[in-house]
DNA sequence: TATAAAATGTAGAACGATGCACGTAGAACA
DNA sequence: TGTTCTACGTGCATCGTTCTACATTTTATA
C-alpha cells in the first residue's frame, strides 16, 4: 500500500500536509494528539497519512522532543533469565508508542557505561539497566541526564532513579531454610566475583543469616568465581575435591548452577545424592529432567513489566523515587532431595 | 571531566566551535575526518572536543545522513546460538564507530516486520536480520530502503541483499552419517513448523537426502513443532511412545535436542542407550555433562563477523550482493554413542 | 615574478519534526 | 449589535548536524 510521494524518498510530515491541504503544524498536532484539533481535521489528515504510509522519522523527533525509544542495557545475553525480563517489558510497552532497543554490555563496566552514552546520544527517552554493577554515583550521573530504572541493583536510598528488584536477601535465606529442612548442614556458596553487585551482597547476606539462625555459621563458606563458564569449571572443581566437600552448594544463578551439576557429574558424583544443588532465577533450564534444579523464582516478568512502567511515569514527569520489591519463592526440584532420603 | 558549556545542557558542535575559535563546519570536518583539514586545526578542535566532553548526538547526524547504528533483529533471545552471533559481531564492530542495538522479535512475523520498521524510523544505517522467516520479497523490501544482510536464511538468487550461513543441507547430512556410522537406522528428524523456514528447508533436505544415500529412505520421518517448549514436549513425548520408536532423533537447535532429552529421561529412557539425540548449533549447553549433546558447529561468531562486515561494506556503497557459506562439523559427544557399545 | 593549482577554512541552507505565538472565525453573553 | 471567549489553524524559529558552494591563503610551476 505503501504510495511515495517522491520516488524512493520517505514521506514526510510536509507530503502528508500538502496531500490533506493543511498545513504542517496541524499534522504535527494529530501526531502528538494535541489540544485544538477538529474531528474533520483529523480525519482528513489520518487518511492523508495512511494513503501515503507515513510514519514519522523519529532522529527528527529526537531534535525537538522525545524518540519513544527506551534504551535496554543487558549484561549478558545468554543468562535465559533476562528473557523473562524482556517479556515482561514488551507486556508493559504493547499499547503505547515507545519501542525497546537492547544493548548488550558483556558484564563489563566500561561497555556498560559505553553503551549507556551511546544510548543517550541516540537521544532514547529513558533508559533501563538490568543488573548493572555500577556504582551509585555512576547510575545517579546517568539519571541526571535520563529517565532511569535500575533492575537488579539495590539501593533503597537512591532519590534520583527507580529500582526493581526481588527481595535477593530473602531468596537466599529461604533457599538455607529449604536445605536446612532437607538435612543438609554443609552448604556453601558460589558467588561471583564483583565488588559492586548489590544483588550478590544481599544473596550472600542471606545466605549468611539463614546459616547463622539454622546454627550452621561455623559452616558458612562462600567461594567466588568469575562470570566464564572455564572459571566456575576451576572453582567448581576446587570446591567439590576439597577434604571437606560442601554437602550442598547454592548458587547465585542458575547457568552457575548447571555448570555446578556438570562438574559434579563429571566427577562420578550423583545430583542429589551425593550433592544437592539449588540455583537463582528459576529460568527454563531448570525444567528440564536432566537437570532439575530447585531454584529461587523472582518473577522476572513481573520484574520486567513493573520496570518499564516506572520508566515511562518518569519520562512522563515523575520524580520522586519508587523502590519495588517483589517477595520470591523457591520452586523445590529435585536437584535438593532431602538427604539420606529413600 | 565532563565539563558542560551551560548548566545542564550537552556540548554541541557549536560549543566546540565557540572554544576552538573556528567554524562550526570545520569541527563537522574533523569529525568525520573530511578533506581540508590542517594538523593545527584538528589539535585545537580535538582538545575542545577533549575539554567540553562533546559528544555527537545520533539524532541531529541521521537528520543529515549516518547514524552510526545498526541494528539487529534477532528471533530469540532464548537461544543462546545467537549470543555467539552476537559476538562475532561485536568483534567486528570494536575499531568502528558503528554501535549495535538489538530487537527481538519473538519469532513473529509481524513483530520481526514492526521492528525493522521501528529501525528504519530511528534511522539505523544497517540491518543485521538474523533467522528471519520472512520471504525473498519482503526482505528485498527492506533491502531497498536501508543496507540488508540475512544471517541464516538461505537465498543465493538474492540480489538485494548479503545472506551468510552455514551449508545446513551438509550439516544435515553430516548428521545422518555420523549416527548411521554408530550403527543407527530408525533416525527421525523434529524440526519446526514453519513454512518459510529456508534454514529448516535445507537442513530437512538434507536429512532426507543422508536417509536416502544410506539407504534409509524407508526410514524417513519429520515431525514439526511450534517454537514453544510446551508444543515440543508434546511431540517428543508422541514420538517416542509411537509404536515403533526412533532410535535416534535429530533436532533442529540444541534447545529442542536438551527437552527431547529432558522428555525422554521423564519417560525412564537413557540417553544415549535407549535413545541417541543430536542437536544444531552446538552452543555451550552441549558441554554440560548432563547434557553431553552432539551437535553441529556452524560457527555462530565466524557468521556475526562476517555479516557484520558485508553490511558494513554494503553500508560504505557496495551493491554487488554476496553469499558467504561456512562449512559445518559435527561435534561428537555422548549422547550420539555407537549403538551397543560396551 | 606572475599565475595556476592545491590546500584550508567559512557561510548558510538543508534535514523532519515540534510547539510557541499569533490570527481568525463562530458562539455566548450582555 | 458589540464585546469577549473559545476553538481551531497557521507561520516560523528551532533542534544539532552535514555538506555544497565559495572565499582566502599557501604552494607549485612556468
Amino acid at each position: 500500500m505503501t504510495e511515495k510521494t517522491k520516488s524512493g524518498s520517505r514521506a514526510t510530515i510536509k507530503h502528508v500536509a500538502e496531500d490533506a491541504g493543511v498545513s504542517v503544524a496541524a499534522v504535527s498536532k494529530v501526531l502528538r494528539d494535541a489540544y485544538g484539533v477538529s474531528e474533520s481535521l483529523r480525519g482528513k489528515v489520518r487518511a492523508s497519512m495512511e494513503k501515503l504510509g507515513y510514519r514519522p522519522l523519529a532522529a527528527a523527533r529526537g531534535m525537538r522532543g522525545q524518540t519513544y525509544t527506551i534504551g535496554i542495557v543487558l549484561p549478558d545475553i545468554r543468562n535465559p533469565f533476562f528473557a523473562d525480563i524482556l517479556t515482561g517489558v514488551n507486556t508493559a510497552l504493547e499499547r503505547t508508542q515507545y519501542r525497546p532497543l537492547i544493548g548488550i554490555s558483556h558484564s563489563s563496566v566500561e561497555t556498560e557505561m559505553a553503551m549507556v552514552e551511546s544510548m543517550i546520544d541516540r537521544q532514547m527517552d529513558g533508559l533501563l539497566m538490568i543488573g548493572s554493577t555500577e556504582t551509585r554515583g555512576n547510575l545517579e550521573l546517568v539519571a541526571g541526564r535520563k529517565p532511569l530504572v535500575a533492575v537488579g541493583h539495590h539501593d533503597p536510598e537512591a532519590t534520583q532513579f527507580d529500582t526493581v528488584n526481588n527481595h535477593d536477601q530473602l531468596g537466599a535465606m529461604l533457599v538455607v531454610k529449604h536445605l536446612t529442612a532437607g538435612g543438609y548442614k554443609k552448604i556453601s556458596m558460589l558467588s561471583l566475583i564483583s565488588g559492586t553487585s548489590t544483588i550478590l551482597a544481599q544473596r550472600e547476606l542471606g545466605y549468611r543469616r539463614g546459616m547463622m539462625e539454622a546454627g550452621l555459621g561455623k559452616n558458612i563458606k562462600i567461594l567466588h568465581s568469575a562470570q566464564t563458564l572455564r572459571e566456575v569449571k576451576i572453582t567448581a572443581n576446587k570446591m567439590l575435591s576439597s577434604p571437606t566437600p560442601p554437602e550442598a552448594i547454592f548458587c547465585w544463578t542458575d547457568l552457575i548452577a548447571l555448570e555446578v551439576i556438570s562438574v559434579a557429574k563429571e566427577m562420578g558424583m550423583q545430583v542429589p545424592g551425593d550433592l544437592a544443588v539449588v540455583g537463582y532465577d528459576n529460568t527454563m533450564f531448570c525444567d528440564f529432567a536432566q537437570n532439575n534444579l530447585t531454584s529461587v523464582d523472582q518473577s522476572g516478568e513481573q520484574l520486567g513489566l513493573q520496570a518499564t512502567r516506572l520508566l515511562i511515569e518518569r519520562i512522563k514527569g515523575r520524580n520522586a523515587a519508587e523502590h519495588f520489591v517483589v517477595t520470591p519463592r523457591v520452586v523445590v526440584r529435585q536437584s535438593s532431595d532431602p538427604r539420606n532420603s529413600p
